[in-house]
Order: structure tokens, then C-alpha cells, then sequence
DNA sequence: CCATCTTTGTGCACGCGTTCACAAAGACAT
DNA sequence: ATGTCTTTGTGAACGCGTGCACAAAGATGG
């Protein structure tokens, strides 16, 4: 029977091994002391916790570029993802294949979503649309909605939204960008500029965002 | 002179009001005891520390649906970001335009970098090209580098890489509409898996993300 | 069957971020 | 000027996650 230990693993994903061993008591405790947890049944009780065993089928609304993109992306399927429609309000776009699949009509999105049991949608639709499109799926019965329109939507409660905003990634890249710059010209420039000490930075988080503000201008 | 309070911003972006007094401390301290923060200059003394008053030349690889989904992305240029150039390997989108802006070949790649003084690079080709195109990006000069390919991209010390996995955010969704069903179904269907009790979850964070297992399976 | 060795599961302490609470500071009215 | 009122800036306490360290558990060998 092929078995990791806690040791191992946490080895592989650069974490502590202790935090990993009580996140995976939280799943229950299925590991044998002196051995480590069997691979395969891990594999499992994680899957299944996190909804990999299940299929989900998800609607995307707005087949423009990203909408698209989003079609053909590989990564859904292999995480129990299945694209059940793709819908866009342009009649031109209607029957249109995009991804193998039939782009259908704007119209017949309440149909869709009833008749597939779709309780996930991906909107990819131009800000201006988004709220309406929300609207729409949440009263056919939708109860999670991915985001990628620049708008922040209100739902209401119960409905899980994640707002995925492509630019923001970039913005942290610039900030440390900035800060690489920052250091080399600070001794060059004489502090031409005023810039505040640098910040205690004493702080916990080891990720690449460790200490950035959390408020931004819009 | 128009000002807000920290109570009047901690209400509007839902955080609390020491928390972000503290932080605009970070920046220095230019808020006005009695009267609150002058509007003009805290808008531009935040937009300096995260760099938006700069211009930041950035190159996008690999112009698929999401390479040009990114090219006509609004977001980028009102945060201080412009798109450069357009770098493909199919001979035959060079030239074609995309974004009112035509797409130039990958032999190109180093040229393009140096004569823009690009240091941030958006990687949207397919997986397998994407550790060639980020080693070619980092000898070029670029040390930063936006991630959509789904590979891990090892890179040299000094070189920032940031990965956006779209159907990661899916996963998270998925994951709580699990347990919104599994809440419902735990009491009809009389535990007919053996699920572990419910978490502590008395956690600090807030986010929709709470309490999501920090390791999960390729 | 006992001894030893490995690895899990977890109580406990440490450290860091968050929040509270208040003194200091400035505005404004009298 | 002086007092009052508002809001900042920050020291101190709290709470939570993380990591240490170890007892318990099971495997393995003699």
C-alpha cells in the first residue's frame, strides 16, 4: 500500500508538516501512526471534501473574448466542471459554435439553467450587462456566481459571488515592481522624494502580497 | 476643502476604522485631527505608494481568446498599465491587428522588451510553451510576470511570478455550494456518509474563503 | 510478547494582526 | 484666549493561526 507521511508532503508543498497534519484531522483521521496516510485514500477524502467527485455543471454568460477563453479552457473538466451552456445576448452569436458547443440566446437562459439543475454561472459579460445577467440567473434558481465583469454585484442572501478582477494581479506585480526600483533609487536620488520609512514588515505572512494595503483607490 | 473621515471610509469599505487609520500611518501622517483625511491628497499619496502614478509598459504573450480577451481589458490602463506590444508564435497573427494594435512575432521578443523598457510580462500562451516564453521574458530583462498558463514557472531569485488560476476560483465556489447542499441533505439523508463534525470555523477571517483546506490535489 | 522505532494527532505557547480605548491635536465657537 | 468638540494616531490587550514538542498508537523485529 503506497503511503506518504506528513513529513513528505509537507516537504513537497513548502508548508509545516504539523499544520498539515491537524488541516487533514479536520477531514476526519484516517492516517496510521508509524506508517503515514495511504495515497490513494487520501486522495479521496480530499477530492470529496472539496466537490471533486461531484460533476458540476456551470452556465458561462457573455461569449466575447474572455467568455470564450473561458470555454476552452482545459482546467475545468479535470476538476468536475462541466460547461452545460454558453449563452451571449448577440442573436449573431446564436448556434454559432464556440468551443464545440452551441452558443444559445440570452432568451432561453432561465430554460437552460432549470433544465441542466445549473446552481454555478460565470459571468464574462461587459460591466454595463452584468447586474441584469446576475439578476436573471439568481431568480432561475442560481446560488454561486463567478464574476469577471469589472462591477461589484449585489445579490441576494444565500448567493455566494467572487469577483475575479484580471488587473488586480497586475497591480500587485507593479507594487513590488516598484519597491524593487524603489531601493536601488533611494540611495541614487538622495530621497528627492519624501517616502515614508520602510514598515515594520515584521509580520507573518510569507506570500509575494505580504504587505500590501489593503485600500485602493477606485 | 473636501475631506473624509476614517470612521466615514472603515464604513464604506466595511473594515474597521483603527485598522485603516493604522495603515494610512504606514504612508505618513497627514490626516488633520478633528477635520479627517483631505481627499485630492490622500487619493494621490495612496495612488504613488502602489505605483499608479507611473506608466508601466507590460507585454502580453500568446494572443488566444485570453491574450486578447487581456489586450481589450478596459482595467489596465486606468491603473497605470500599457500594453506595449502583442507577442504571438503563429506566423500567421503577425501583423494582424488585435485591440486596434498588431500582433508581432515571438523572434521579436527580446527587441521588443528592451526597447520599451518592459518589466512586466502577461503570459497567456498554452502550457506548454509557457516555461519557454518566461525564460526567454526573464533573459530579456522582465521581472515580473503574470501567469495564466497552468504550469508552475520556476524562474531565477529576484523575479516575481504571480499565477491566476481561473477554475480555482470555481473550485472555491463549488466548494461552499457543496456544504450549503450538505447542510440541507445531512439531516434527510440520516448521515449516510460518514462526514466529521463541523469545524471550530471560529476563525478571524472573514472572506467568503474561510475556512477552505489549504492543500489539494493536482 | 515485549521492546523499539516511526509517525500521527494534539495540547500548549508563541507571535502577529486586529481591535479597543484614549491621550494628543487641531478646528471652531464664544 | 479659552473651552468644547471632533477625529487622528497609537499604546496595549485580545484573539487566532501557526509551530513546537510530546504522548499515544500502531508497525516491525527479535
Amino acid at each position: 500500500m503506497p503511503t506518504v507521511s506528513s513529513e513528505e508532503l509537507a516537504a513537497a508543498a513548502g508548508v509545516n508538516s504539523a499544520k498539515l497534519r491537524k488541516d487533514f484531522s479536520y477531514l476526519g483521521s484516517y492516517g496510521t501512526r508509524g506508517v503515514g496516510y495511504d495515497v490513494e485514500y487520501l486522495v479521496y477524502q480530499i477530492s470529496r471534501e472539496l466537490g471533486l467527485t461531484q460533476d458540476w455543471p456551470v452556465v458561462i454568460v457573455g461569449i466575447g473574448n474572455l467568455g470564450a477563453a473561458l470555454a476552452n479552457y482545459g482546467g475545468f473538466a479535470s476538476r468536475g466542471f462541466r460547461v452545460a451552456a454558453l449563452i451571449d445576448a448577440d442573436p449573431a452569436m446564436a448556434g454559432k459554435p464556440v468551443a464545440g458547443m452551441p452558443v444559445q440566446h440570452t432568451d432561453d437562459l432561465e430554460k437552460i439553467i432549470s433544465e441542466n439543475g445549473v446552481s454555478i454561472g460565470v459571468i464574462a459579460t461587459p460591466a454595463g450587462a452584468a447586474q441584469q445577467v446576475c439578476d436573471r440567473l439568481v431568480a432561475a434558481g442560481v446560488t454561486s456566481i463567478l464574476n469577471f465583469a469589472p462591477t461589484v454585484l449585489s445579490v441576494p442572501e444565500g448567493v455566494d459571488v467572487r469577483k475575479v478582477d484580471l488587473s488586480i494581479e497586475l497591480q500587485i506585480l507593479a507594487f513590488h515592481e516598484q519597491r524593487k526600483a524603489g531601493e536601488e533609487a533611494a540611495v541614487a536620488e538622495a530621497a528627492a522624494v519624501v517616502v515614508p520609512p520602510v514598515r515594520p514588515a515584521a509580520n507573518g505572512r510569507k506570500g509575494p502580497d505580504g504587505d500590501m494595503p489593503a485600500v485602493m483607490p477606485a
